[in-house]
DNA sequence: GTGCAAAACAAACGGTTGTTAGGTATGATC
DNA sequence: GATCATACCTAACAACCGTTTGTTTTGCAC
């Protein structure tokens, strides 16, 4: 329910050819069909990225027309937000759910944190795909808005990193840029029935915690 | 000088609407554009991306028309290949350099290795920008050829992992997937002036080297 | 069951897209 | 200096783009 998003509804109309957002709606209907113009967006813009993605094909996968995805959204752009920030919704979700399960240490968390950020990215939802797969600066507008999102989700992930035992030596940014870097470059050579996302994310912790060098 | 997508010469001009690839042309003369045509090309689709680049944008970076880059390229599917092939010939000839380059052990090496492909990557060229950020599934009919040019590169890069002295149990797949990963996601955060390629370098390696925990 | 806003449809708008066809200037070759 | 392919320009094509407008249907509150 994005409210951000939202025209003005008829009774306040604005000036024709202005867009405007609306402070107040009277409760919308139970059958009312956002949800599925969002998950369609979110499908179409995780299988072929945004701007190959027209607001005909997004329509067509709602089963509604163009014209009307605009009483909900104001253009395709607050309608990409949306599907970002119910993206990082579901990843913050799933990774706060991950951080806060029992562990027998710090690395053993780590470990289930990148597991629950690798199963969102590859397999579990196209609304967290699209959050990896869609670059802010393609999308000029709104790339504050998308990044502000980005990062307020990779604080979660820091603060698994900052529970470690370090030497003092350590570079704690380093490791965070390195982790999360390789996670979410998998989406480019992740295919599925391959080796898990929890058994990646094994693999990758324990070439940190361990030396790879003999 | 990309020869497959070149079209057919007019003397052997295919059916209309028809594009063809020629097996034989004449000299090309010295003064033509073809190489400003394609570094307009890298560089708009280095900033904003194959999608939101037209023909007209290219064009008019190389001081012509649209339609003359069709003398030149079959498609704007064909211009994309050229310049992602000569990406992946540039980010190969520094990896390729750094690799053989004196280097005091094999880690060391991959350190060279990996400031190579991070300055490729961030700095030194548009071309190599380009092959980053454009997802060969971007563009289904080329999507083959493009990742076709990326696996062959990377295949340098993992000849010096291959290279590196690991205990038994190590995972080498991992260990590239992982440092590649990390690498080529830095496009994303990296910003000029603050810590160089070459540092960044030094850190992911030496986090893979060193064991992390204290 | 009447009233009213919610939520959709239907049809178009101006603009841009990749691409093509035909014409023309230019430099090299003989 | 004539010839001819090279390398561009000019102008258009049909298709598609995001968006707007006016109208119609439909669920819900009273």
């Amino acid at each position: 329910m994005p409210a951000l998003a939202r025209k003005s509804a008829p009774t306040d109309r604005p000036p024709a050819g202005r867009a405007a957002v609306r402070a107040l709606r009277a409760a919308p209907r139970a059958d009312n069909r956002v949800n599925d113009v969002l998950a369609a967006a979110a499908r179409l813009f995780r299988e072929k990225g945004y701007a190959f993605t027209s607001m005909r094909d997004i329509a067509s996968g709602a089963g509604m027309l163009a014209g009307s995805l605009y009483y909900h959204f104001a253009s395709k752009e607050g309608l990409l937000v949306a599907v970002y920030a119910e993206g990082v919704g579901r990843i913050t979700a799933a990774v706060d759910a991950a951080a806060s399960a029992p562990a027998a240490d710090p690395w053993q968390r780590l470990e289930q944190v990148c597991a629950a950020h690798l199963e969102a990215l590859l397999e579990a939802s196209d609304y967290a795909q699209v959050v990896i797969r869609v670059r802010p600066d393609d999308v000029p507008e709104v790339a504050a808005q998308l990044t502000a999102l980005r990062d307020a989700y990779e604080k979660v992930f820091s603060r698994a990193i900052a529970a470690l035992p370090l030497d003092g030596r350590a570079d704690r940014r380093a490791l965070k840029l390195m982790l999360l870097g390789a996670l979410n470059w998998s989406q480019t050579w992740y295919r599925p029935g391959r080796d898990s996302p929890r058994t990646l994310a094994r693999r990758f912790v324990r070439l940190l915690r361990e030396s790879a060098a003999a």
